[in-house]
DNA sequence: GTCTATAACTTGATAGAC
DNA sequence: GTCTATCAAGTTATAGAC
């Protein structure tokens, strides 16, 4: 760290967040390299100079969103609730604001990238993937605490993954219908399955098996 | 009907056609004017003389996929499965198969271009609206023939809701993994929660509410 | 590392003959 | 309704001075 004395990476680190929040707001192909030189206030020059092309910009953008995971949807959710379950809920809770405070025009940024990039840009595609299993990683660590109140047949992955998909789906419905309705059902039919997954919550600890009664 | 001798209606039939695939496997923004000409056998004059403006095209793209929507996926999955239940997972089995079929590159044409175009295109968002407005209510009619068995607090919107959600994610991660894994087990997560919630499937008929031993 | 100017190409869309 | 030719603007990317 602290290792070379030129540079203090100002402009490149201004290139990086000018292309995410655009790529963000409008998409990959919709967004022009001028655009990005505009918002970051930087010239031609300095953005090719770090970055040899408009993918490889994308990539950094993407590298950028795996630092971001944590410190930016994980920790704010853990620090919301302390149970569980409820931290499960709370980083859904996330996305909906996010959807409310900029009226539907930001929901995930990974999930926006994936559909319109997966068949066409293999780099992007490989860390895409990596962004969704980082996500997936942090939510089964925290199911695996109430793992032994999943029924059989269920698994912590299953569980996650499920909760990726319902967010990413509801985010998408939300966004198009320009309405937190769909998104709140959607999280509501989790919750209520959930609540009857793991039954109890976290007041009881009593492990379930197949048959048996509250 | 059949009420001009004039214009067979190929030509203009050919060219939505030809939209349709490309915007599907490589997104609205990524597909250009003269890709769909090349693609319909088609030149520039014919494809503006119906179709003023690239967003026209979207929206007749969009039109066609309303009509689609019974003929192509509800109706060849209602043929594979006569309980409710097992008709509503066989239509998530048809984006499965397509998925399966054309190794990832195509998941579900509406969902594509939700994400990239509901901030940007206001009138093609409100068709997307009302092609998964179709979908949630196919679905949620078939939910309804099961609903006397939903516990209190679900109705067969929430229901419905979550299996678009579940599907569009679940199509998401299965294009970005490369792999059916993330698909199957956002379904299968559905399928457990959702047998536990209509408890018993189509044997019995036995109504439901809050604590009950199964 | 930053600047300006611009190359090389593609885009969506148009004009006008047929 | 179909054809060819083409426009103006925008695209990603580069050249070369500073």
């Amino acid at each position: 760290m602290s290792d070379q004395l030129t540079s203090r990476e100002g402009t490149r680190e201004r290139i990086v967040e000018a292309a995410r929040e655009l790529f963000f707001e409008q998409g990959y192909n919709a967004t022009g390299m001028s655009q990005i030189l505009n918002r970051a206030e930087a010239n031609s020059g300095s953005l090719y100079h770090f970055f040899q092309t408009k993918e490889d910009l994308l990539v950094a953008v993407l590298e950028k969103y795996k630092l971001m995971l944590c410190p930016m949807v994980i920790e704010p959710a853990k620090q919301r609730a302390s149970d569980p379950v409820d931290r499960l809920f709370a980083i859904l809770m996330g996305y909906r604001m996010l959807l409310e405070a900029t009226e539907f025009r930001l929901g995930c940024p990974i999930g926006n990238l994936a559909l319109e990039l997966s068949n066409s840009h293999p780099r992007a595609r490989q860390l895409i993937e990596e962004n969704f299993e980082g996500w997936v990683g942090e939510v089964r660590a925290i199911v695996d605490e109430v793992s032994d109140r999943l029924p059989e047949g269920m698994d912590a992955e299953c569980v996650a993954t499920l909760l990726l998909s319902a967010m990413e789906g509801g985010v998408m419905l939300a966004r198009t219908y320009r309405s937190l309705e769909p998104f709140d059902r959607t999280v509501h039919a989790v919750r209520l399955m959930f609540d009857q997954l793991v039954r109890g919550g976290s007041e009881w600890s009593a492990p379930l098996t197949a048959t048996s009664t509250p």
